[in-house]
DNA sequence: GACTAACGTTTTTTT
DNA sequence: AACGTTAGTC
């Protein structure tokens, strides 16, 4: 039994794209016409067609859609098949292969990654040790710079700005110091080396014969060449996007690479998946409408498989705060009339912080919500702390880590000292931690500092040695050194609420029992601390266990669906946001709309306000120019006043009283 | 080296 | 308004 998938439960256009196994192929998936299931379909055809799933590896963005896609595979075809075959990101992919030979490029295997935090870190040290710039530059205007360049191919010296320059050589040549690389460099690096090296590159290419590549249209130039390299003759490559869904452009996604593939990969077959199974013929009539107005697209109609449908709301608000009481209201209304979940209803937003007024709308009125997070888990302080020390225990010489925790908890041991034992260590070519170990320097610390550093070299080589002897589980190792150096009591004591104290103690937690769950499996502690690095994931839970309505950005929608979708904001300045407008991205905007549209299945309010409340100070503004573009046919254009003025149903005042008593019960 | 006060900034977010 | 960063003080 090799696989358990059906031709007849696909449409025609699906069926195509599954049949096409050989050569390129690019499947342009519109929002909501299956594109997931025609990717898996066709993946389990392969082995219908016995080519060994081991030679199957299919790329994506993000972890969530890795496992997720594993998933939908693993549902399909046999355990052992779905073992066999390698669904991973780009960069864990990358990983894989430098932790296998980076030696080529003159670092060492035991090489450390560099989360955004240790890259701000660093370019932070950098610019004061530079100095000579009389305008502020900050960190991440200059990191951004450096990760454009290198995704463009350019060496960081040949970036324009000669400071910037300056500071991109002294940033690569300081990872390189420190044996450690940045998320730029995984893939820059291994795209070197199969550039490079003829028989790892013929390694790969015979290891991965067919590959597919997901979200597409998100992939940059780099990731693009590195696609070109992992792919020989006779081009068995799959590439699955929709380029009106293109909006990462502002970190470096390139449009290009969907609209030009043949370009990259010659006379590929170009299937275009079309008939939506989502949204209702009035959701997607406003959406084709909309997008229509982008210029230098492949262009696609999306059909409705759903008939007729409720228009598209667009309601004028006086102001955010109405905006969000209405919001609200309607959603507790919605739920007692039609006998909705909470879970049906999603709140889309532009920016981040138009989700404070909505969260007070809904805690008012007791209707629960889950929030899409920000603060990703991993960049919480305690979890990289915990995570620092962790990597210390595989390797004391990897010079980030270390110079992270030096002083955390406070043990002595301050910025002046750790700057004496960096520049020790880069004066002899070796690790800060080597410095440490080393009489030659440590014998020019002052006494008090000196016995600092010894007892915490002895900290780190004896729990090391005891991971190392593997007497004892990873686990309690690090355990039992976080809790002897009373880290969570140093932590607490820089905490304002007893909620921020729990949340710091859960996030240690939640490392170590990873860590455990991890050595379980029998997977070592490097392979745990590459997966946490390559995972930016929210607290996991979010959406599967997570009740309640749905508060999110566009941005982060993308891929999801809801019944019932409000999309706030719908301003000149905040949707078209004004920093688009000035940097001429504008069809960008237009296609987060988009996105936002197509997540409604069956009903899509839009709204706009005439005022609302913009850093603290009250702003007038104007109905988005989008707003003009959208097809009238199915659009019903109100007012919040038009709508409170109106009779009340039997149906809203129930829901109204009812609101009434929820409210009272409340206070 | 730790703590406090003033200061400036504020799109989107993954690896 | 609210947050993080920085400069200044003890």
């Amino acid at each position: 039994m090799a696989s358990t998938f059906s031709f007849n439960s696909l449409n025609a256009a699906q069926r195509q794209a599954v049949a096409a196994l050989d050569g390129p192929v690019m499947i342009l998936a519109g929002a909501g016409t299956g594109k997931t299931r025609t990717v898996t379909c066709r993946i389990a055809h392969m082995l219908e067609k016995k080519i060994p799933a081991a030679e199957i590896l299919a790329v994506t963005f993000t972890n969530k859609a890795a496992s997720e896609m594993r998933e939908r595979i693993t549902g399909m075809v046999t355990k052992k098949a779905a073992s066999d075959m390698t669904v991973c990101t780009f960069h864990s992919l990358c990983v894989r292969l430098l932790r296998g030979g980076i030696d080529k490029l003159g670092y060492k295997r035991n090489f450390s990654i560099c989360s955004h935090s240790d890259q701000v870190g660093l370019m932070r040290q950098l610019l004061v040790r530079m100095g000579g710039s009389d305008e502020k530059v900050k960190p991440d205007t200059v990191l951004a710079a450096i990760s454009k360049a290198k995704n463009m191919g350019l060496d960081p010296s040949e970036l324009e700005d000669d400071y910037f320059a300056n500071l991109a050589v002294a940033y690569q040549n300081e990872l390189r110091a420190q044996n450690a690389v940045d998320f730029d460099d995984l893939l820059l690096f291994a795209e070197k080396i199969l550039r490079e090296h003829g028989d790892v590159r013929e390694h790969f290419r015979g290891r991965y014969q067919r590959v597919t590549v997901d979200e597409f249209q998100d992939t940059n130039s780099l990731q693009m060449r590195l696609l070109q390299q992992l792919v020989g003759k006779p081009y068995h490559v799959c590439v699955v996007g929709d380029d009106d869904q293109s909006i990462y452009g502002w970190r470096g996604a390139e449009v290009a690479n969907i609209l030009e593939f043949e370009n990259f990969f010659p006379h590929p077959e170009i299937i275009r998946l079309e008939e939506n199974y989502r949204s209702t013929r009035a959701v997607l009539h406003t959406a084709n409408s909309l997008i229509r107005h982008n210029r230098g697209r492949r262009e696609k109609i999306l059909r409705a498989t759903r008939v007729g449908g409720d228009p598209v709301r667009i309601v004028a608000m006086p102001g955010d705060d109405e905006e969000a009481e209405f919001i609200a209201e309607e959603i507790l209304a919605g739920k007692s009339a039609a006998g909705r979940q909470w879970e049906d209803f999603a709140v889309l937003f532009r920016t981040n912080n138009q989700s404070r007024k909505l969260e007070l709308a809904m805690r008012e009125r007791k209707i629960p919500y889950r929030m899409v997070g920000a603060q990703s888990f991993y960049d919480r302080r305690e979890v990289r702390d915990v995570l620092a020390y962790a990597q210390l225990l595989v390797s004391p010489e990897a010079d980030v880590p270390l110079l992270r925790i030096l002083n955390a908890p406070n043990r002595g041991i301050g910025q002046a000292t750790a700057v004496l034992a960096t520049q020790w260590s880069r004066d002899h070519h070796q690790s800060v931690w080597q410095a440490l170990c080393d009489p030659a320097f440590t014998l020019s610390i002052g006494s008090k500092t000196r016995h600092a550093i010894e007892s915490f070299v002895a900290l780190i080589a004896g729990a090391k040695n005891r991971i190392d002897l593997a007497k004892d589980n990873p686990a309690d190792v690090l355990h039992t050194l976080i809790r002897e150096i009373e880290y969570l009591p140093w932590l607490e004591r820089g905490c304002k609420s007893d909620s921020e104290r729990q949340q710091r103690a859960e996030g240690i937690q939640m490392v170590i029992d990873s860590l455990r769950a991890h050595a379980m499996q029998g997977r070592k502690l490097q392979s745990f601390l590459d997966d946490s690095a390559l995972s930016a994931d929210r607290e996991d839970e979010d959406l599967e266990t997570k009740q309640g309505a749905t508060l999110i950005t566009l941005h982060a929608s993308k891929g999801l669906e809801f019944p019932i979708v409000f999309l706030v904001g719908l301003e000149e300045g905040f949707l078209p946001h004004s920093r688009s407008i000035a940097d001429g991205t504008k069809d960008e905007e237009r296609r987060l709309l988009y996105v936002g549209i197509t997540r409604a299945r069956d009903n899509l309010t839009l709204t706009y306000c005439a005022k609302r409340l913009k850093w603290g100070q009250e702003t007038g503004c104007q109905p988005s120019s989008f707003i003009g573009e959208l097809d009238a046919e199915f659009l019903d254009h109100t007012s919040y006043e038009e709508i409170l003025g109106a009779e009340p149903s039997a149906d809203e005042l129930s829901s109204f009283f009812g609101n009434l008593k929820s409210m009272m019960d409340g206070i």
